[in-house]
Order: structure tokens, then sequence, then C-alpha cells
DNA sequence: CTGAAAGCGCTAACAG
DNA sequence: CTGTTAGCGCTTTCAG
């Protein structure tokens, strides 16, 4: 492998010439850059990152933190940051935290072991204390995605959950329905949180409050849709519409509504939320609220990148929910005969 | 950040003694690793990357290029890889080729700068010539996994689609079907080969050869998928039964015969391929062949690892692909009424 | 505008 | 078993 050496002494210049031509800072002379440029032509001369990295400090690799690198979810994220980062020359690390507080401080460090420019983080947990001071003390620039608060951060990104969940809510609301559960995720979790305070909201605008309906947490499963469901049917068969905490818990409620003979929407509607990547292969296509997921991970790693080129930023970026209408609401049952078939696909499924 | 040689003096001992105790190669006295031990506890030392990298030109980071990293189909890969990877203490970087030539060669190029210890390539296109060449002078060693042919691989894992192929044929062919169709992917990708001689074999099995059935070649794109169906539910209606080339292909089907009203699998059977992440939420359950991603993902890597470790590692390792039995598939209309019903579950849906 | 010099933090002979 | 020595390939002052 040539090194700068090799094409200094060819082009017949010194090795801070080269280097100033190939980092883009300094001047050269029109004379030296041709000859360097042949050089490096010549010999297929390319810079080595890990010399590079150990003298200017910098390895043009970011560090990303996602709750699971093979779930659908967090992989259209990844897309995102690694689209944004190859434009400006950077490689992504992804580690997988599994929702664990060992796991990703474990994920964290070892990004931060890489020498990685900057980190973006998508926890689940808080940071552990011992973690929290490493982070600090590498003046690694930090920027979170969803989840929780996380202190080193420079910038957040969130994702509308509020907006969203009311958004949701309404569409419920306005079909008519009134005995709606909504089958939450767990309260450890902020996008549960707001999701409520957005379904609050959208209550309130009907004159209604989180117990007029009925509210379970569970967990971000399809099993955890399944049998609250399953049971709901029997305990509350009045029940019109299920608002699932996600597509997943959408998923397994369908398959419990099917099984007991329930056609959906003219028995109950169902709403889920993320737009998973099975939402549109369900039947009937589920109406849910979109995440842009991808979008977070573009908008998170074009945050990074400017913190890193030393721009001032927004500490905190909300990126809207979109409600993707499909076939899995209807209205109540018996309210408007003549609207049976009504819902829209606003979005081509 | 402490350096090697703040531990070393804090330890009373030298640089290289702490290396040593480091790296895991050499001898350390009893004692000198007691005091080397705390010294790297009390100063909280992390041996920084790029300096190790620079001098024993090892990253400790694998590379990968897959299609996309932001389908679900690649992401179980890169779970595989990462998981494995991981408990060597390596981390993985992964880049898009996005089954395109140039993309594939810019991918490669990208992980070779960043001093991957090893790539593992899921390529669809041969290598550009000059790549070729760079990765072989870089004497990094490569693994493949499906796709194409790539002279630098030291080891190819291979997903056995022919006996996949050959066993959903024979699936079909069991229940009494014989007007079939199988839309297949482009001829351009090994797959499709691969495949086209495992139903080669299973139709001569029953007497029948190529001819027998319907062939038609599009992409593996939901998209084809459909438009295929459509054209052949008007060109072909003795069709009983259609193989599609993978689950997209499947979905874009089914929807097709939703459409004119046919009944999956009373009227029409219908069988993918992959069990990608969608194939078990499609009504009625997709019956598909089950290419192991994951498990391809953990097996390259463990080869590669192997590699590094400088051991011998076997040049082809193919893994088995499985039959998943949901509820897509039926007897051919008329054939046995009374065993209409049948297909069991074989794996829980 | 260019070159010389001084390391970044670590590892790997080698000689004790 | 341990310390000394000599860089890995590059960037970055600092003088010219």
């Amino acid at each position: 492998m040539a090194t700068i050496t090799d094409v200094s002494k060819r082009a017949g210049v010194s090795r801070s010439t080269v280097s100033r031509l190939i980092a883009g800072n300094g001047y050269v002379s029109d004379e030296a850059r041709k000859a360097v440029e042949a050089a490096i032509q010549e010999l297929g001369y390319r810079p080595n990152t890990m010399a590079r990295g150990l003298r200017s400090n910098r390895s043009d690799i970011i560090g990303g933190v996602v709750v699971n690198v093979s779930s659908p979810f967090y992989a259209q994220m990844i897309g995102g940051m690694q689209e944004t980062a190859r434009s400006a020359g950077k490689s992504i690390i992804v580690a997988s935290g599994y929702a664990d507080r060992e796991e990703e401080a474990r994920a964290i460090i070892e990004l931060l072991d890489r020498a990685c420019d900057g980190l973006i983080l998508y926890l689940e947990n808080a940071l552990r204390d011992d973690v929290l001071e490493i982070v600090a003390r590498s003046k690694t620039p930090v920027v979170t995605v969803g989840g929780n608060e996380c202190p080193p951060a420079r910038a957040r990104v969130t994702i509308d959950n509020a907006s969203g969940a009311a958004a949701g809510m309404r569409l419920l609301l306005d079909k008519g329905h009134r005995q709606i559960a909504y089958l939450s995720g767990g309260t450890i979790y902020r996008d549960t949180h707001e999701r409520l305070s957005g379904i609050d909201a959208a209550l309130a605008g009907f004159g209604l409050s989180r117990n007029d309906i009925h509210v379970e947490h569970g967990s971000f499963s399809e099993t955890f849709g399944h049998e609250a469901t399953a049971r709901l049917l029997i305990e509350r068969p009045d029940i019109t519409a299920i608002f699932a905490g996600d597509d997943d818990v959408a998923a397994g409620a369908l398959l419990a509504l099917k099984a007991a003979g329930k056609l959906v929407p003219e028995d109950v509607s169902l709403l889920g939320f993320d737009d998973n990547f099975h939402a549109r292969h369900l039947t009937p296509g589920l109406t849910t609220v979109r995440q842009p997921v991808d979008e977070a991970g573009r908008v998170a790693t074009r945050l990074l990148l400017a913190i890193l080129d030393g721009e001032p930023v927004a500490p905190v970026i909300t990126i809207p929910t979109e409600l993707i209408l499909r076939h899995s609401i209807g209205p109540v049952r018996g309210l408007s005969p003549t609207s049976r078939h009504v819902a829209p696909a606003l979005t081509a499924s």
C-alpha cells in the first residue's frame, strides 16, 4: 500500500503538501497540485484511516445505538442515518442496545472505543452513571432520537407521538366510536406517556376524558395484543374500537378478533401505530399512525454533522407523524349504516 | 484520556508490560498484573483503537456489504453478523450496495479504507475489475453470502435455494396441482437459476418438466406479483397454484387474487419464498420457503473470524432452507374434496 | 505557498 | 518475565 511518503517522493514535494491537498486545507500551488494528483492516481494511493485518525483524533465514523438492529423499524432508521452520513463521507457503526440498560451501556462504550466522531442514540433506559461520565469526558457529541432524556445530548430528535395519537383517537371519535380500548405499551417508555397525553387531548375535544375509555398497559408485542383483545372480547363486548399501542399489538389484536369471528372494521375498528412493515399486508390493511423513522434517522444524522462542523443546532426537533388511512377503521356499528364503506385510502396501501 | 504511558507509570512498569497484559500475549508476572490492573481501573484507561490499529494493522472491525441495509431481510442478516462479531469483540460496519455494480464497488472501497479486518459480501453483481485488484492487494479476507461468485472470497455461504424450491414445488405437486405458474425473479440472479433447477428436479420426480408449468421472469417485487397474477387470471384461468419468486411477489399475487374474488387456497394455492417479515401477517398466512438469512449472517461471520484466526475453513457452506407450512396451500380444487382443509401448520404462525 | 520536525498512542522485536 | 527501542502513516505547527 502506497503511503503519503511515496506520493510526496513521486510528486517531488513534501509530505505536508500532499497532506494539505488531501485534507483540502492550506494553500497548494497549481503546479504542486497537478503533480500530487498525478502521483496519487498512478500509485493508487488511499490515505490510511488509522494513521489519520490517530493524529487528528477524528475517525469519520458515526456510532449509532438502536434497540435492535434486526428489527425492520430500526433498520429503516439506520438506512436513513447511513444515507445521510455517506453523503458527508462518513460511515456508521451500529450496535443494538436491546432495550436493556447494561447492553446499552456496553454498546455506547464499544462505539466510544471505536473513536466515533459522534453518537446517535435511540435508548430505552436512562444512561448508567459511569457511562454518562465517560461520554462526557470523551466530549463526543451526542444526538438522541425518540426515547428518553439523555443529559449529554446536544440535540434531540423526537417523533410527535402526542399529535399522532391525538389524530388517531380523533379519527375514532369522529367515526362515532365511544367504547374504545387503548392497548398501551409499558409506562416506562416516554412514548407511552406522550401518546396518552395526545389521547387525552383528543378526548377533551369531545368533552371526554381518559376515564371514558378503557386503557390497558402491557408491552409492545403481538402477544399482548392477542391476549388483551381475547380477554376484552369477553369482558367488554361493548367495545367498538381498539387503538393498539403499535402495529405489533394491532396484529395480535386482529388475530384475536378474527378468531372470535369478528369482522374488521364492520364489528370492531382497529387502529395501529408506527406503520411498521407489515401494516399494509394485514387484511384489512391497517389504518395506523406512521412514525417516519427513516426521516428521524436522517435528521439526527444531519444534526450531528452540523454539530461536528461547529454549527449551532436546534436542541429539539420534532418530526410530525402521519395518519395512514387504510381499511381497518369504519363507523361505529349502526351509527350510520349508509356510510359503512367509506374510509377512503389517502395513501395507497 | 489516560494513555498506556500513564498506566505504566502508575503501575511502575514499562509500557510493553501493560501492552502485553492488554493484548493477552506474552508473559506477565502476577505482581505486575495486579499493579497494572489496579492502575487501569483507577485511571479508567481504555486503549486507543486508532493507535493500536495503526501499529498492529488490525481494526477489529468487520465490514459488510448487503443489498440494502433498510430492508428487513438484510437487517436480519446484519443482526446475525453483529451478534457473532460482538462475541469476538469485533464491531461491524455495513454499507448498502443497492444491487448496483458501481455502488457495490464504492461500498467495498469505503470498507477497505476503514481498515476492516475482513469483509462479508452479499453482492448482486460481479466485482469491478479494479476493485478486485484492490481487494486482492489489501489481502483482506473475504467471505461471501448468497449471490454471485466472487473470486477473492476465501469462503462462501450459500443458501440452499435448489432444495428449497424443490421442496416447495413438490408440495404443490403432492397436493395435486398441475397447472402451476412460477413467477420468477430476473435471470441475472444466481438465486433464480438455482431455484429453477430445484423446480426442474421436483417436476422430474413427477415425470414432468419445466415445459409443463408456466414460468415467467419479472422482478422480486410486489408490483410484479400483482401484475403478473392479474394477467394470468385472464390468460390462464386454469392455473390452480402460483409459486412466487419471493414473499413480496406473493403479497402482490395475493392482492390480485383477492381483487378478482378468488379464495386462497380454495381457488388458487399460493407459495412464497424467503419467509420474509410479512409472510405470517398475510391472510391466509403464507406457506413459504424460509431462507435462514440470520443464520447465514452468523455462519459467514464465524467463517471470517476463523480465517482471521488462521484456522482452515470449508470453502463453501450451504445452509438448508425450510418449508414453512401456513395456510395458503390446499389440494387442487375438486381433487379430494374431503381433505379440503388439511394443510396443518407445522410451524406456528 | 512549502518543507522540516515533532509527535499522536500503541506494539513488536530484541536483548536482557 | 521485563524494559528499551524503533517506528506504524499521518497531521500540524512553525519557520522559511
